[in-house]
DNA sequence: GTAAATCATTCATGTCCTGAATCGATAATC
DNA sequence: GATTATCGATTCAGGACATGAATGATTTAC
């Protein structure tokens, strides 16, 4: 490998960071940020409600963040803190009505953009692109 | 599609920020960030001495970021700025020999990384990807 | 030859995220 | 059982990164 422009990690990373932009302009109109849906994402994932702290894990960010989304999504009424009974130090974070809706008009948005990004291509390399970066995800540890 | 986290788009877009992360990580000894890279690489794909506004827009990016990127090149003894002749406003931009022993270590970095985070995929699936990254970025507009 | 446009540069600003400090709640130790 | 240490959430100040507007030098258009 002689040129980093070809390296899977460089495409990654320059394809990543415009995936991210143009979802960001897709859902601004909600409001949100990708990292707001991210947080919503993994709130419907676990069925387990979640602590902001196993949350931060999960997302890979600082837990001070968590608290800076979590509340905008409060605002927003998409999500809403609980005190563990048990531990009341934790808040457990779960996904309103108005965040699910909103959590799949987020899924909407990525899907028109999956079309448009690989309107080029055969369905079958598009499923196989898909299959492949779950697993990447997957082996890496994210959220998936 | 029910789920943004099956998305390609979302795939990409945390999939990206971890390349990104993984790979400043790996040239971080070499006082270089990602953008850094993306610089050098365009200057050497660019056969023609490239402005730095046209830098600019390959890389989308604003055209005061690219004096800053140049700047730190400059500093590493990477990058010559020479005065257009021609057209004594533009600089034009142009790799050196440690410019493009830089390039060349940060070209293997990178394929370090692409072994490590396909290292479960097997050999076919891992050039399929490449593959098609490869044509989304193209297809976008991206520098490939 | 004067006015408008262009390129590089500087600078102030905004955004995003982190790490340290704080506060309330729980666990551990004696 | 009281004291001490730890833990989760929160606030806050600060750092990194990128942009857009203002400036200055040069070129182009009229």
């Amino acid at each position: 490998m002689n040129d980093v422009k070809q390296t899977i990690a460089f495409r990654l990373g320059t394809l990543g960071a415009l995936m991210q932009d143009r979802f960001a302009a897709r859902i601004e109109a909600y409001d949100l940020k990708p990292k707001h849906v991210g947080l919503m994402a993994a709130l419907r994932g676990g069925a387990t409600a979640a602590s902001q702290q196993d949350l931060a894990a999960r997302l890979g960010v600082a837990p001070s963040l968590v608290v800076a989304l979590a509340d905008h999504l409060e605002r927003l009424g998409a999500v809403e803190r609980v005190r563990d009974p048990d531990d009341r130090r934790r808040q457990t974070l779960t996904l309103t009505e108005r965040g699910a809706a909103l959590l799949h008009d987020c899924a909407a948005a990525a899907a028109e953009l999956d079309d448009e990004i690989t309107a080029s291509l055969p369905e079958s390399e598009r499923l196989a692109l898909r299959d492949t970066l779950g697993r990447l995800a997957a082996g890496a540890g994210l959220p998936h």
